[in-house]
DNA sequence: AACACCGTTCACAATTTCGTGAAAGGCGCG
DNA sequence: CGCGCCTTTCACGAAATTGTGAACGGTGTT
């Protein structure tokens, strides 16, 4: 029956569209958010700009973007192979989520530089002062705790993927 | 000199506006940003939604459906004086970060059920399939640990603010 | 050296989102 | 019980965003 190959492309762009609708409501641009959720879920671990454009059945025009904002915050690599005219986008899926992280820690960052302009233009003395020192402190400590989870991943993943393994052939 | 509390207010507005681009690159909605920032950063520790108005400079309406989404999201909390005919819209500073957390690890568990659901369509057996089980152990690496570091939180805060003030005036 | 192919960029059309103004709804007060 | 204030809801216009089609640029091929 040939195990209709249509009907999990049609389950797999289903998922796509799921999962790219959380990521949007993450903040996640639309189209970057399809790209990445295809390219995770399909079998390849590289792709051209075309193939991530039939795969997904929307124009090349709208790959371009996503791509290189995807590339940007670390969730696909660019490559080249010699001899070739066109670039792969390439999934690190061993790093993937910890070089995404990172780049999302920036963004935290961010905010306490923000919320330090805005305390030292407020003043200690205030209580809208106080308050975003308190925003400041939280902001730091939640980039301490998650920059140290992310350091902590790949250990962690190695771990729950061979208990993974484990419980697929229990051997004792 | 009066201090000239123009000039305040137009530094006060500055801030919420650098304050709340960042909360929007972070996922939030152009006047819930603005709203918390100006809540935070602005002497009250409540404001009825006419105050907000004024202090922001937008209109009413605008105010509504912003102050309940950041309810919703654990930002502010409603409260009703008796003997008054508006709300209240209260910051609990306390808490304030740890709630918003919480609800934002409720968007990571949501992940975690959607990766559940690609990886029973297509199975463990496809590249593409191991790939969404590994974003899956993340997704749900990452929700326990920032768990565990909001509940840190509370105390972790109160250190810091006692160092802040250890700093403001030495004693040894 | 001209051709063919692929990706990118540009301008446009369509959809969505945003904030305002006007009307409606509650609630306390006179 | 009616009035007045404040908030909310609704419909609209404006602005930003999204994705497409067409032209452009670069690169390997014949």
């Amino acid at each position: 029956m040939d195990s209709d190959v249509d009907g999990e492309r049609i389950a797999l762009l289903r998922f796509v569209e799921r999962f790219a609708l959380a990521l949007r409501e993450a903040g996640m641009a639309p189209m970057p958010a399809r790209v990445i959720a295809f390219a995770l879920a399909d079998d390849a671990d590289r792709y051209t700009a075309g193939e991530l454009a039939r795969g997904l059945g929307v124009s090349p025009a709208a790959i371009s973007g996503a791509v290189r904002y995807l590339v940007h915050v670390g969730l696909l690599l660019r490559e080249r192979e010699p001899g070739t005219r066109s670039d792969l986008y390439v999934l690190d899926d061993r790093d993937l989520w910890s070089r995404y992280m990172t780049a999302e820690l920036a963004l935290l960052q961010r905010f306490v530089q923000i919320l330090d302009g805005g305390i030292e233009a407020i003043g200690l003395d205030r209580p809208g002062g106080r308050r975003l020192a308190e925003t400041r402190d939280f902001m730091a400590f939640l980039d301490e705790e998650m920059g140290e989870a992310v350091r902590r991943w790949p250990a962690e993943r190695d771990r729950r993927a061979a208990a993974r393994s484990a419980e697929a052939s229990p051997a004792g």
